[in-house]
DNA sequence: ATTAGTGATCTGGTATACAAAACGCAAGCG
DNA sequence: CGCTTGCGTTTTGTATACCAGATCACTAAT
């Protein structure tokens, strides 16, 4: 077989790059949610020896993206609804955060482009186009937490979110939540422009409060016929506003 | 050299107990600050093959504890100051949200433990065994956090714990400063008792501050001698209270 | 039908080899 | 004299073979 040339088009560091496609296969669903990653198998389907996949499987553990069982191999990430709640309180703290600073630290270009991303996802949701309207709300929010300027906090939340993203939940969607969904981005716009970071922090945390409520009932609604014993349902215990 | 037989007596698998041990070396100085890990070396240092090492490194690389350059190899962690402001922006967020999901969720039991651990912490304080306060200062924290009962916190909390307590930042120590920390985990007890997550929130929030002045404050006595033009003394622009 | 046994399969780890990249050092050049 | 160039060395990254131990799947016996 192939030597070792490096024939690939992808990125710089072989292992990477397959942490790369991994990555993109388990979040795009290329592989299905507790799917086995059988090692020679994978290794074949990607072209590379087992040794820079091995490596690619443990980065992509530590990322929270695949769990490995010992002697057992690595499954891809499936979230049980629990998962996806302990998850949401933990993104939305982060997306406060984002707010806060943001509003202190955000410069005038940045808040300009971020009202132009605004425009254009109310044009997205104008036509009803949910993927769409998805990509832009990914960036809006990606663009609020970079504005914070802190690269720990964009770590912690581009980690979460990968995770989160591997749920592929821009399914059918409640036109009342969607409508509201809009309205908090205008209301973070206004926050922005007052540089009022507490408001701002205290809209980002419903806003993802709600997301969660769609999230939890899509999942509810996707799973109905799977196992009756599972714990899809039940919200956490002493869910906090942290609106206050 | 020795075939396989499983020899140490560590843990399970041997790259994660190798991660561990490296953890230990990086956290506890074994490792300095930014120097650079070679790989046969260490392979040879810790009595193990370069795959499993590898692999250790790997993880230690998403867990931030070490910095990977590509074909140049790995580094132990080293932070700059703009590195520990930005690390304790995050934990103090995620600190808030540990305290206000704590007093919704924590059971008596575990506030019983925690004022006992308060009370351990305060006797190290009256005898000034700095060392000894610390450890208990770390077990608190780490106890309202597992009282948020949210793994997903639990594991963000741990891992960016870790990269802090890289700097070993135990040492001398203001007595006004110490004195108002000892205060603050007073009240975070009476917050918990009271079930007040907002005000606990707050505590944490202006406690991690506190520790994050004093933190940068020894940073810069430290490297005072050392190269002028590093940014190790400007604080992060709008810094925010987040206490409102 | 359940359980015990047994062979196949897979993971985890070691060892080895080698290409490519980075590094170091010294000679050559302006 | 400083800067670049060139070349050998070191180190990383990948491939490959191999094997021990764990796990799994399947059969056979109770």
């Amino acid at each position: 077989m192939p030597a070792k040339t490096r024939v690939n088009g992808s990125s710089e560091v072989l292992h990477l790059a397959v942490a790369q496609r991994l990555r993109a296969l388990i979040v795009e669903g290329g592989i299905a949610p507790g799917q086995k990653l059988n090692e020679r198998e994978l290794a074949e389907r990607l072209q590379v020896s087992r040794t820079p996949l091995r490596e690619a499987l443990k980065l992509l553990t530590a990322e929270g993206l695949v769990e490995h069982l010992p002697n057992r191999g690595a499954i891809a990430l499936q979230l049980s609804a629990d998962d996806v709640a302990h998850a949401f309180e933990v993104m939305a703290a982060l997306e406060g955060l984002s707010g806060e600073l943001a509003c202190a630290r955000i410069s005038d270009e940045e808040l300009a482009e971020l009202q132009a991303l605004n425009f254009e996802m109310r044009a997205h949701h104008a036509r009803r186009d949910l993927p769409a309207y998805y990509r832009l709300n990914a960036r809006i929010h990606r663009a609020i937490n970079r504005a914070a300027r802190n690269p720990v906090l964009s770590e912690v939340y581009d980690r979460l979110n990968a995770r989160l993203q591997a749920l592929r939940f821009s399914s059918n969607f409640d036109t009342d939540k969607w409508d509201a969904a809009v309205r908090d981005h205008d209301a973070m716009i206004e926050a922005l422009l007052a540089r009022d970071g507490q408001r701002l922090r205290r809209i980002l945390i419903a806003h993802m409060q709600h997301k969660l409520d769609v999230v939890l009932a899509h999942l509810n609604r996707t799973a109905e016929a799977a196992s009756v014993a599972t714990s899809a349902s039940r919200p956490l215990p002493g869910a906090v506003a942290s609106t206050a």
